[in-house]
DNA sequence: AACCACTAAATTTTT
DNA sequence: TTTAGTGGTT
């Protein structure tokens, strides 16, 4: 291997280290992944290390998957055998082999977000708290908090019992950790702190991972929080073979227990540690990449540093002033447009970040109508689907019966006559016989006050599923899944269902049925709990197809560590980006700053920011200020567009206090007559199902239009202008 | 027990 | 604007 052609000094000195701890720190777009891959392809094949004493944490699942491909390429096969996971996969794959030493069953279930607030009302409800005193998804928040930096329930309750609110969490806590155990299932602060438990108390089983793991990789160091840094701390400690990989302005997870702390002390915690810094940047422009220096510049308590580049000073940044949300999309898409016209840019090059999911809605409608394919990373995700929630609730319930949640949101579905009130009955008989809810309702005879049809309805219930349990053993995945849709009725459920979205349903289960499939034959010997694993610890940007030709939309948080040559930024308005939420938070400003850092570090060659004057909230309409990290991107790297840039109204809305006055300013007005959205009769227009055709009558309907097109193979077409998708041509 | 209609609130980011 | 939750009706 000759790393001298490959990659710089620096670079260089990272592959080669060997033994001792390693702090990389890998400025945006300085080749980190390139890095870490050929160190790891280093270790293997020029030290001969075995790929069994590597451990590589990643922050996704892709991003492992990425690096295993790549390093492949070098290494050869044994890096299959590496060790390489995200946290959570990783401490998936530990339990599996000892949650048992814990007191749980290895066929555990993770409970995601949604599974976690339904406990939590469970739990609320026994603990009398009522949801008016303190809302579900503070609790979570606190709970999580704490979960996060290792503090037990009995630690909370002396910490803060005494405070009014927090002594509510503290006793809702305690019931929570109690129920988790008792549905044998963890959630994903779990699957960070049990395997710690575990460590301390089996020191036998810490010794083995000390003694396997001689080397171990960390990336995006910048985000772990405090239960991930003891897991990897403790790991490390025998053989200090360390290496971490991050960059502190990138840090932006702190709401998720994130602590930048951890990368600013690890030459602490290492005093030998060898430090290697990475300041050159090999993806944006000079303008980007200084426009981004002078935003981050504003934080304090940061490395200083700044990256350089010899790339080209490039493009300006073109700051795009619009009215309200609808004329945002316009002007993505006009220059979207442009961008392939004048650039050939293709539209995987192009990419849409907006800071909150919800943006996502005004610009996807105005791609549609445009015909303009895109891809969609998060929002409502598929495995987040009712019907989705239902099936997969089904099948943990056939792997765990002792999961209580996902016997709950089953039970009734379809409808099968078994009540809240009939459910509440089954629990309390479960409970006094000590046995399962299923185990219950199998036993339906002896529960008192319940009307015949209903023991009928709980035994068949219970029949059909303890059947399929027995036999999945020897039943592929997709038949399980199959038999599972057919025989509790769901899909005649939907199939009979009037709704307009019942065809949607199926098709999703569907398609449910098909991934199963799909992930069977990828892994030859998979059970039920790795799909359902697999299904929970999935991320949205994991699914993402980059090489699909189609813009990619995602908000900023999922953009982190991709790139992209064309990058849009909507929604850069006070109260947005920053948000509202963080404004007031100590120290959320400094991480919103560092959220806009990774947003402008991802471009490549050409960056567009974007603001709105007003924009619709929950169906009012609100006015805005320009975001305050427009103004901290000096006058000479942008390029005005849009609406003419006047002086802030309300200097209170916003730091945005510059005179913007046009003169002075770069600035470019209203763009000429936008491409495809004017239609008029006569005008020629091109649709994707029904070919070209004319456009023959318009006419308002509702808050949309009716449009008459004669296409030229499907005759006279009535269509909605707001969902047809036509082009002009 | 199931369904419908009305009211109130709203997530910021994710494994 | 949308959705979840509530209360009343069948």
């Amino acid at each position: 291997m000759e790393l001298r052609e490959l990659l710089n000094e620096e670079q260089v000195q990272a592959v080669m280290h060997k033994d001792g701890p390693l702090l990389i720190l890998a400025g945006a777009g300085s080749g980190k992944t390139r890095v870490i891959t050929y160190r790891l392809a280093w270790l293997l094949s020029e030290h001969n290390i075995s790929p069994e004493n590597i451990l590589c944490v990643t922050f996704t699942n892709k991003a492992a998957q990425e690096m295993k491909t790549r390093a492949r390429k070098v290494a050869g096969k044994k890096v299959d055998k590496v060790w390489m996971s995200t946290f959570h996969s990783f401490g998936v794959r530990v339990l599996r082999m000892y949650a048992n030493l814990l007191g749980y069953e290895n066929n555990f279930t993770i409970y995601d977000q949604e599974d976690r607030e339904r406990l939590l009302k469970e739990c609320m409800h026994d603990a009398k708290v009522s949801d008016k005193e303190m809302k579900v998804y503070d609790c979570l928040r606190y709970i999580q908090d704490a979960k996060n930096s290792l503090i037990t329930p009995e630690e909370y309750m002396k910490e803060y019992g005494k405070e009014y609110e927090k002594g509510l969490v503290a006793r809702i806590y305690a019931i929570y950790e109690k129920r988790l155990k008792r549905n044998n299932s963890m959630d994903f602060d779990d699957l960070i702190w049990k395997p710690l438990d575990l460590f301390n108390s089996h020191p036998e089983v810490l010794e083995k991972f000390r003694e396997q793991f001689k080397y171990i990789m960390i990336d995006e160091y910048q985000d772990i929080n405090h239960a991930q840094y003891m897991l990897i701390t403790m790991m490390a400690s025998k053989y200090k073979n360390i290496c971490v990989v991050g960059d502190d302005d990138q840090s932006i997870y702190r709401f998720r227990g994130a602590d930048i702390t951890n990368i600013l002390n690890f030459e602490e915690d290492y005093p030998n540690a060898k430090v290697i810094r990475l300041e050159r940047n090999y993806r944006s422009t000079q303008t980007i990449l200084k426009a981004a220096h002078k935003v981050i510049q504003n934080n304090e308590g940061r490395k200083d540093k700044e990256m350089w580049t010899e790339n080209d000073k490039g493009e300006k940044i073109v700051f795009y002033y619009v009215d309200d949300e609808v004329m945002e999309g316009e002007a993505i898409l006009n220059e979207i447009d442009k961008l392939m016209r004048l650039h050939g840019a293709d539209l995987k090059d192009i990419a849409i970040f907006y800071r909150t999911n919800a943006q996502s809605r005004s610009i996807e409608d105005r791609l549609r109508r445009a015909g303009l394919p895109y891809k969609l990373v998060g929002g409502f995700s598929f495995y987040g689907r009712m019907e989705i929630k239902d099936m997969l609730s089904y099948m943990r319930l056939i792997a765990n019966p002792r999961d209580v949640i996902s016997f709950k949101r089953i039970v009734n579905v379809p409808p099968r006559g078994i009540s809240d009130t009939t459910v509440e009955k089954v629990e309390q008989f479960a409970f006094n016989s000590d046995i399962t809810l299923l185990e219950a309702l199998g036993r339906a005879e002896e529960v008192e006050n319940l009307k015949p049809s209903v023991r009928q309805s709980c035994l068949w219930l219970h029949a059909l599923l303890t059947g399929l349990a027995e036999n999945r053993k020897n039943m592929k995945l997709r038949d399980l899944m199959s038999e599972i849709l057919t025989g509790t009725g769901y899909i005649s459920f939907w199939e009979n269902d009037q709704s307009s979205k019942s065809k949607e349903r199926i098709e999703n289960v569907k398609e449910l049925v098909s991934a199963v499939a799909e992930f069977e034959e990828e892994k030859k010997d998979a059970t039920l709990e790795d799909f359902l694993a697999q299904v929970a610890l999935i991320s949205d940007v994991d699914k993402l197809d980059e090489d699909a030709d189609a813009v990619t939309l995602m908000t900023i948080h999922s953009a982190k560590g991709l790139e992209f040559d064309n990058v849009f930024i909507a929604g850069m308005d006070e109260k947005i980006f920053p948000h509202k939420n963080c404004i007031e938070e100590e120290g959320g400003i400094e991480e919103e700053r560092r959220l806009a850092y990774v947003g402008i570090t991802r471009a490549r060659k050409r960056l567009y920011l974007l603001s709105a004057i007003s924009r619709r909230q929950f169906g009012a309409r609100t006015l805005g200020a320009i975001s305050r990290f427009i103004n901290e991107i000096p006058e000479e790297y942008l390029h005005h567009k849009g609406r003419p840039p006047v002086k802030q109204l309300d200097e209170k809305l916003s730091g945005a206090t510059r005179d913007m006055g046009a003169g002075s300013a770069d600035y470019e007005g209203i763009d000429e007559e936008p491409q495809g959205i004017k239609l008029e009769p006569g005008d020629k227009v091109s649709h994707i199902k029904m070919g070209d055709g004319i456009i023959t009558k318009i006419e308002p309907y509702g808050d949309d239009y009716k449009i008459t097109v004669m296409f030229k193979k499907h005759g006279k077409k009535e269509l909605s202008a707001k969902y047809a998708g036509f082009v002009k041509i």
